[in-house]
Formats: structure tokens, sequence, C-alpha cells
DNA sequence: ATATTTTGTGCATGTTTGTGCATTTTTATT
DNA sequence: AATAAAAATGCACAAACATGCACAAAATAT
């Protein structure tokens, strides 16, 4: 058996029974109670278990944290997710596309949250299943497979005949005068269908791509009710969105 | 051999068993170990898996793996899974539904086959985005979570406007008088569009549920085509399907 | 057709990694 | 404080690995 093998039987053991000891599982992978320590202490040092005496507990109550692969800036990511928990209000009904950022929001959402979540993103919805008390619905179409998500005429119909009170976006670029953009035409129409069909709009943006722009126009800077980001409220760069009268969230 | 077979083998491997050691591999492909460790170590280079002491294992390994421990009759279920595989021919478009039987069919197509597979099951979705050539539609609609499929009046309205060549039900109750049956009635309403809007229909059950029935009928056994299962041909208890013109695939 | 380069493979080598055991240190509990 | 369980540390050994090299097959150039 491989340790590669090993690590995952802990996670998963870790994810049903949120506890493991160190004697059980020698016994039950059948090595030495020394190579346990070893493998709990490296998934402890990688962040993904807590290691107590005589075994670990799960870091926190969110599964699925292993099957996350290399995301750019994903610290940072995940630091807008926790601030962007409360753009979500009890009761209300919520667009959110794919991409990381809205990935890791959903991760963190309380369990006590009761709302309804439209997506058009597979990992956001397979996530949403394990959570007791959102809604989801989800946008058929055609799949992208690299982004997960759907795409085309379908999806983008099927937003047109709903009305939500916030769409939460995962976006790639934002700037004061050219305003919210994409690099992929099919997400942008179904970006531009869900922010149409929105009372309040949130971008959820990394630091780096304040300022920037994208060949697909989404929306004006104006359509945009929310920022959430790492920077300082009174960071400098941030002056023109404030102006535009997006509020900043940080 | 060429290298591009090896390769080839060894994704295919690791499509299936999610893990290769390096040893065996060396064994069955009559090559030195030193060989499949080159292999191994371009195939990483290339992001194709993930290189480990000992072998590799699946880049991305499967986020549903947790669950299979506990489905009920899983050994059966997959040699089902292997039986159906040649039901979908290259280039057809095919309709299928979520459950177990089905998850693991999907993770047993060949990585060459080109084909259109239109699901309401998330897990069927997410698995098929690790496929090369499959084309994904998901029907969209509202998320019963515990299935983890979408269901209701938009997703029975998508598949009607729809032409299939194939349906693949992962069948819960086969009857030779009954027909099809389900348990659940949204479930029951998505099956019976499946089934209408394609021109073929497989079941795919397993032994203990031939003979049995639940409360809502899906269809008649004479709108099926094919029944995959683990039973021999000329088992008595599939002769009433037989004489129905089920055509038993096993 | 012949010569030259490139590619793939296996083998010998030294190195790294993973594991178990023995010993000492730390921790939790009474 | 006493004690037993768990953990850390150092060590030994085997398995897996990387590297350089030789050689053959294939591709390319002459």
């Amino acid at each position: 058996m491989l340790k590669e093998e090993r690590h995952n039987f802990i996670l998963e053991e870790l994810r049903t029974k949120n506890k493991v000891l160190t004697y059980s599982l020698s016994q039950v992978l059948s090595v030495s109670e020394d190579t346990i320590r070893r493998d709990l202490k490296e998934l402890a040092d990688l962040g993904q278990i807590k290691k107590v005496h005589g075994g670990a507990v799960a870091h926190s109550l969110n599964p699925f944290h292993y099957k996350d692969r290399e995301v750019y800036a994903l610290e940072e990511k995940i630091a807008i997710a926790e601030k962007a928990k409360n753009l979500i209000q009890p009761q209300q009904v919520v667009f959110m596309d794919g991409g990381t950022t809205n990935l890791e929001l959903v991760k963190r959402l309380p369990s006590d949250l009761k709302a309804t979540i439209i997506t058009n993103s597979i990992p956001v919805a397979t996530h949403l299943t394990d959570h007791p008390l959102i809604e989801i619905v989800f946008l058929g179409g055609k799949v992208l497979k690299s982004a997960q998500v759907t795409i085309g005429a379908e999806v983008v119909s099927a937003i047109s005949n709903i009305r939500a009170d916030k769409c939460i976006l995962g976006t790639r670029s934002i700037h004061h005068q050219i305003g919210i953009s994409e690099i992929d035409w099919e997400e942008t129409m179904v970006k531009r269908a869900m922010l149409a069909a929105s009372n309040e709009v949130a971008c959820l943006v990394i630091a780096d791509k304040i300022g920037t722009s994208q060949p697909y126009i989404i929306a004006d800077i104006k359509q945009v009710s929310q920022m959430v980001t790492t920077l300082s409220r009174k960071n400098p760069i941030l002056k023109p969105f404030i102006q535009a009268g997006v509020e900043i969230i940080s």
C-alpha cells in the first residue's frame, strides 16, 4: 500500500468519523504506530488535519479540503471568502458563478444559513449538497469541462427567468473605467445574465486584478454594489471605485 | 510495444484503479522498472498523473470515493458497469440518470469514446469532466441533495426538448408484469421523461431487485430494450423478461 | 544506400525515501 | 508526584529512485 493511499484513507476516515486514533490506524493499515504518527505529522504540516495526543481530529467542520488542486493565490481567495460570508443574508436568493473564490465561499457558509443559491458551477453545487439548509438550483446546459461550469444559451435563458436578491461573481478583472471584464465569451454571457437578473452585485476580487481588464466586458462599474478585497478601505487604489459608488468590504 | 501505448495503458489503468505500482506495471508491460519510472515521470511532468513513491496516483483522486464504501452491493454494481460499457457507441447521444451503478459506469468509459452524455446527476457530470472526449450536457433544476441529482418540472421540460439514441437507467425495481418502478415521485418523473425521449432503454439492475416493485411505475417492461445483470442469460428468473422482448446483457 | 543523429531501453552506481525498532522525552491522568 | 501511554529522536536496512553510460533501433541527413 502506498503512503499516498494511507493518507487518503486517513483523510476519509476523518471526514466521516471526525477523529482517528494512532493505534487503530496502525492496526487497520498494518503498519507500525510510528509510521502512522509520521503520516499524521505530514498531513498536519500540510494543514489538512489537526494532530492531537493519541491521533488526530478534523481541522474544521468542512470536508473536501484535500481535493483542492494548486490554485493561484489560494490564501488570498480564502481570506476574501471569509469576508464575503456575510453577504448572503437569510432567505435570500443568490446567483453564484464558478471560480475558486466562490468555491471557498460556499465551503465557509455557516450551517445555520437558510438561503437559495442558484449556480452553474458543478463544484459549488457538489459542496452545497452537504449543507443542511441551503436550497440549490442548478442551471443546466452544455458543460465546459475545464471550468466545470455550464454555459450557453440554455443557461442564459434559464437565468433570465429568475429574479435574485444578489449575485456573487468571482471576478477576473475590474477597472474603475472599463468595469468588470472576462476572458471567455461564453462565461461572459452567463455572468452578464446573472448580473442583469439580480438586485445587487458583489464582486470578489484579488488584489492583483484590481485595475486590470480583459477582452469581454460584463458590466459598468456603476452596476457593482459591493467589492470584496483584502486591501484596506483607505488604500488609494480603491478610491475611484468608492467614488463610483461601490461599497468596499475588507 | 510503443511508449505511447504504455502511456495510454497507464492512464487507463489510473482512470479505473486510481493507482498504479511501478513494479506491477513493469511486469504487465514486460519492461524494466526504470522504463516505467521514466514513463511515470513524463506523464507527471505533463501534469497527467501524480507521481509518488512506489508508483503513481490519479491527479484528481475521485472526490466521491468516500461514499463508495457504504454503497450496497458495490461489487455487483461494478460488475454490471463493466458489462454495460459497450452500450454506449461512438457518436451516440445518451441519457444517464443518477445512482451508483451509473456512476461506476462513467468511471469506466474508455477514454477514446466520443459521445454525448446528458445527465441530471452531479457526480456523473463531475466524473465526466475528466474524460477527454465526451460532451456533457447537464439538466438544470432544483437539486435533491440526498441523491445529488436535479429534479422537477424544469428537468422534465428540458428532457422533452431532446431526442437521444439511448437512455441508461440505474433501476431500483424491475418486474416482468409491473415493469420498472421507483420509490421517489420526482425521480420517477425524470426517468419517465428520459425514457420517452430515447430510442432505446437500457436498465442496469442488480440481482436482488429483479422481480420486485416500488410504488411509482416508470414504464412497462416492453419499453425496455436491454437489461444488464450479473445473472446468466439462461437463469429461469430472466425468462419472462426475454419473452417480453428484453435483450439480456451479462 | 550509407552515415549521422536522435530516441528509447536496460544496467550499474550511488543516493534518497520509507519503515520499524530501541531509547529517551513529553504528555495526560490519577 | 507517580505512572503509563504517546511522541520524538536516532539509527539501521531495504526498497525505490536518479544518474550516467552503453547499446540498439529508428529517424534523419548525406
